[in-house]
DNA sequence: GTCTATAGACTGATAGAC
DNA sequence: GTCTATCAGTCTATAGAC
């Protein structure tokens, strides 16, 4: 939580110490590249020259490519559980499914780079880092089936299988990710609504 | 549709010809490669370890290994569709729309390593390879896009937006390939009850 | 902190022997 | 149809100058 300097400094270069914004451009030129090509065909000298620095340069930020990658995945599900425990208030199973699912298709659609990473890097990972990463995206996967169980277990909801439920809502949400354009039909409020009609009735409430 | 003679040879050779053979384990051995690493991430040298040739052999089957990767996919998309048309009989919409949510689960549990490329290597297809591939999938789409349609106009299913619908729908089941697994808790058929059971109700029906 | 240069290994694809 | 050998290029990561 430094103040940062870099804009009090009088002289611009073109080389020469840029701590403060490197790793940022770094960790933003993976993310876009790795989201477009994916992490395999994307190579340490096509995001160094999307940084402007050479690709040796990098090396300063991070520890090896593996490492950018993990990195940028966690940061994601970092992001998204905390957003989440900022999100949810004590409320009513319905309520609750409500605001999860309204939650989870607008911080998805913000994030598209991220979200496509996440989805599909996973295989990229070493097993250690696979492990953390697949922790933190069933702890995530567990708020949504927690409130599923209370609807089921207070009446409100009717499900036929609560794990399965869970899946499937969470499946169908994160889709909105794989066709949504910004300059598309419908507003992303307007699919909010659209989608928790659908999942408002598909758990039969 | 040629006979197959490969049986009839009286001699077991490990090297020399062995052309109807070896085109199908090639693609097999790509198949199940490029599902667990990622096309990017392998090699054709590893692909040739696995069918047990050099390298080199390999091209005598394909142009390229883009052409290798574009005709898994290809190969895929056609066999599910000739597959729902097959299946697909003249039904009111509930009927139908049962019969494709079972069917879509049915075939993709089927065939775990196809549908997984078919859905995360859609970048590594060049542009025109691409443009074939997607009409293929739309095409799949406007299976169930007519089912809800004809649903929705005849007073059968309820939907607030028979596209979103679709996506849904389809989205919410493709997403079984991703958590099933052959030792798990509920059987196939149990998995298609109970997604019907889940899509049944988010339509409205 | 960034540069240049490079080690050491791997890549897709091809040529020609058999 | 498969082999060996190879081309010409790529890759990640590091060392040392500045």
């Amino acid at each position: 939580m430094n103040v940062r300097s870099y804009n009090l400094c009088p002289m611009a270069r073109t080389s020469g110490s840029h701590s403060d914004i490197t790793g940022p451009r770094l960790r933003a030129a993976a993310q876009r590249l790795f989201a477009r090509q994916g992490y395999a065909a994307v190579s340490m000298r096509q995001i160094a020259a999307e940084v402007g620095v050479q690709a040796g340069a990098l090396y300063n930020y991070i520890p090896d490519k593996q490492g950018l990658l993990f990195d940028l995945m966690k940061s994601h599900l970092d992001d998204l559980i905390a957003a989440w425990q900022a999100e949810a208030k004590g409320q009513n199973p319905l309520d609750a499914l409500e605001c999860f699912t309204r939650f989870h298709i607008r911080f998805h659609l913000e994030r598209p780079d991220a979200v496509f990473i996440a989805y599909m890097e996973l295989r990229n990972l070493e097993p250690e880092n696979f492990a953390v990463i697949e922790d933190l995206r069933k702890r995530y996967e567990t708020v949504l089936e927690d409130i599923l169980r209370a609807g089921k277990e207070s009446g409100v909801f009717s499900l036929p299988d609560t794990k399965l439920a869970t899946m499937a809502v969470i499946a169908m949400l994160t889709g909105v990710t794989t066709w949504y354009r910004d300059d598309g039909r419908l507003s992303r409020d307007r699919i909010e609504r659209i989608y928790w009609n659908m999942v408002r009735k598909a758990v039969g409430a």
